[in-house]
DNA sequence: TTATTTTTGGACTGAAGTAGTCCAAAATGA
DNA sequence: TCATTTTGGACTACTTCAGTCCAAAAATAA
C-alpha cells in the first residue's frame, strides 16, 4: 500500500485504482457520500471504526491506514505551532518511551 | 530549565522551588486556584496565552515550556493508539518535513 | 488539639469543535 | 442536451473541554 502526502489522497487514490465513484464506496461502506468526499478532502475525520471498513473493503492494512491517518493528525498538530517540530518529537518519543516501560509487565 | 515528565510536573516544580502555594501563583497569572491545580496533574490543558503567562512568571523560555506542553499532547495522543508508536513518528516527521518546504519562501 | 491555609476533586456550565446529514450547485462526461 | 459525480455550504446533534464554584481532605501552624 501507498502513502499518500494526506488520508484523504491515500483513500482517494485507492478508491480512483479500483475506478469507483464516491457514491458506490460509501455505499459499501454505508456512509453518507458527502461524508466520503469530505474524508478524501481531509475535511473530516474518519473514525476508527471507518479505518477498519476502508481496510477491508480496499483489502489493505489496518495497520498501514491507521499510520496513516495518526500521522496526519500529528504532524498537522505540530505545524500549527511555531518551528520546534524537531524538538517536540524528540521529547515526544522519550515521552512515549517511558510510558511504555511503565506500563509494560513489570511484575 | 529543566523538563519534567509531563507539562504539569514541570509547573509544579517551578511554582515549588519558588515555594510558593498555588493560590499566589493563580493569583498572580489571574486564573482559578483548582485550574492551576488541574494544570498541574494534568486534567487541564493550558492556552497558549497561559503558557506565555507562566514563562514570564517564572522566567524560563517559553519556547522549552511550549515543547514540553505540545510534546505530552502529542506523545499522550500516539499511546492511546496501538503499538506503531515508531512508525507513526516516522511517517509524521516525514509529512512535518513535506509541509515545511510546501510553504517556505520558494519563490 | 484546634485553627488556618493549602490542595484536591466532584459537579456543573458555557462555549467550541466536530461527525454526520441534506441539499443544491458545479463539474464531468456521455 | 441529460445523467452522473463531485463539491461545499448550512445545519443539527453530540461530544469535549476550559473554566468556575464549592466543600472536603490534607498539610502546616499555633
Amino acid at each position: 500500500m501507498k502513502l499518500e502526502k494526506t488520508f484523504g489522497d491515500t483513500v482517494k487514490k485507492l478508491r480512483e485504482n479500483k475506478n469507483l465513484p464516491l457514491r458506490e464506496v460509501a455505499e459499501a461502506l454505508n456512509i453518507d457520500t458527502s461524508m466520503l468526499g469530505k474524508i478524501e478532502k481531509n475535511s473530516r475525520k474518519p473514525t476508527k471504526q471507518l479505518i477498519e471498513k476502508f481496510a477491508k473493503f480496499f483489502k489493505v492494512s489496518s495497520k498501514d491506514l491507521t499510520i496513516a491517518f495518526l500521522s496526519d493528525t500529528v504532524a498537522y498538530q505540530i505545524m500549527e505551532e511555531e518551528d520546534f517540530s524537531s524538538e517536540v518529537f524528540k521529547v515526544a518519543e522519550e515521552k512515549v518511551e517511558y510510558l511504555k516501560t511503565k506500563k509494560s509487565p513489570d511484575k
